[in-house]
DNA sequence: TTAATTCTTGATCACTTGGTCAAGAGCGGA
DNA sequence: TCCGCTCTTGACCAAGTGATCAAGAATTAA
């Protein structure tokens, strides 16, 4: 079949070795950010030589643009799943709460979306105006509809959104920070989730 | 005197190349962060030829450090002045609002932060466990004495602290996501300032 | 086995960048 | 005016960086 030709199927090697690269660029350019990261840091970060690298990837940018797409789609798969025909304090909630999950186990792919925002989104900037925006406006309908139901507190829905993606993101983003003011104990994550929920529950919930 | 040799006074031309050359590492540096931005674009910012600019200041690293202490004290100027003899609701509203008009009105400031501590704040880490925690443990105790007395529905005070910061901060931080979400009119800041003192003020205010 | 294809790398290039230096221009006080 | 000090700059350097290339090694399909 001419099929095979002109759709190359991915070799052993290549699936493996792209996955080497990609995880070895998250921690890279989560770490220094598109610039300050080098293509050596990266080559020497999953064991292969720079040519070799740069056979899989041809352009530096090429395996920025890669790592990031790779990680958007996890990123927002949270709010994705906000119920409209759930409880609406209930899923408030949990959307906080497994935000701030995925910000603790995930932070170099916090720290690189932040990065990139950060200075300008200038790789991503057509996928926050189209499919971003999107799915806040889609969200950001069902909160509105809530509220119209009188199940929650008239606040705007898109900088709810907005507040609740700062404050759980700010614990990776801003690690250092936190770190120096309250220590890095492991109960320093379990109370800020507590905080978090019942400062939005509260902020929320209808004055019966 | 001798005194004048010892504690040689700066020049009218020193001083007033220094604050041209702040000026323009603010811009530039916010804009790239250290490892991207160049002294070269600096020196071109200000007017100045690079090796006049490393007259003044002998590596850039030095440009760097300056330019985060000249803007770190206005920065924490708001929290600073919140007053444990106020009336609680309306300290922290105050504050809130102060803190996103200071973001508004001074972004780049806001991302050189945001840049310095997401790199892991290799600058500034003392400045951070030293003055600021010290700072932040003070406020945080007032807040506390408010929990006490009843005056404030009892949220973790350092906690509170983050999701202000975080949530002001965001709209100049991620300023491009949020323009590609809901755009860049003016009245955005104006309903962001709303939403996030009423979302905090309730989630406060004690039922009675 | 064999031949085509994929994978790997040492050497190298063009370019950027932080930083230096010596020499000259400009300024201010006596 | 004159002298010492500050200020300015063109030329330059060494290190680092993204990217290329030709040639060889390994893998795969027949």
């Amino acid at each position: 079949m001419g099929e095979a030709k002109t759709i190359p199927r991915k070799t052993r090697i290549q699936a493996q070795n792209e996955e080497l690269i990609l995880k070895a660029a998250l921690e890279v350019f989560s770490a220094y950010g598109f610039r300050g990261a080098t293509v050596d840091q990266i080559a020497t970060g999953c064991g292969l030589s720079k040519p070799n690298l740069l056979y899989y990837f041809r352009r530096k940018e090429d395996i920025y643009v890669a790592v990031l797409e790779h990680t958007l789609h996890d990123w927002l798969e949270p709010l994705r799943s906000l119920d409209p025909a759930g409880v609406p304090i209930a899923e408030i909630t949990r959307y906080i709460r497994t935000k701030i999950r995925l910000s603790r186990d995930n932070p170099k792919a916090s720290r690189l979306f932040a990065n990139e925002i950060l200075h300008g989104a200038t790789a991503i900037g057509g996928y926050l105006k189209g499919p971003l925006k999107e799915l806040v406006d889609e969200k950001a309908a069902i909160i509105q509809g809530w509220i119209t139901e009188g199940k929650l507190n008239a606040v705007d829905p898109h900088h709810l959104i907005f507040a609740i993606w700062a404050t759980t993101q700010h614990y990776a983003d801003f690690e250092p920070q936190v770190q120096a003011v309250v220590g890095g104990a492991p109960e320093v994550m379990a109370k800020a989730e507590d905080t978090l929920t019942k400062l939005f529950v509260e902020g929320l919930r209808p004055r019966s």
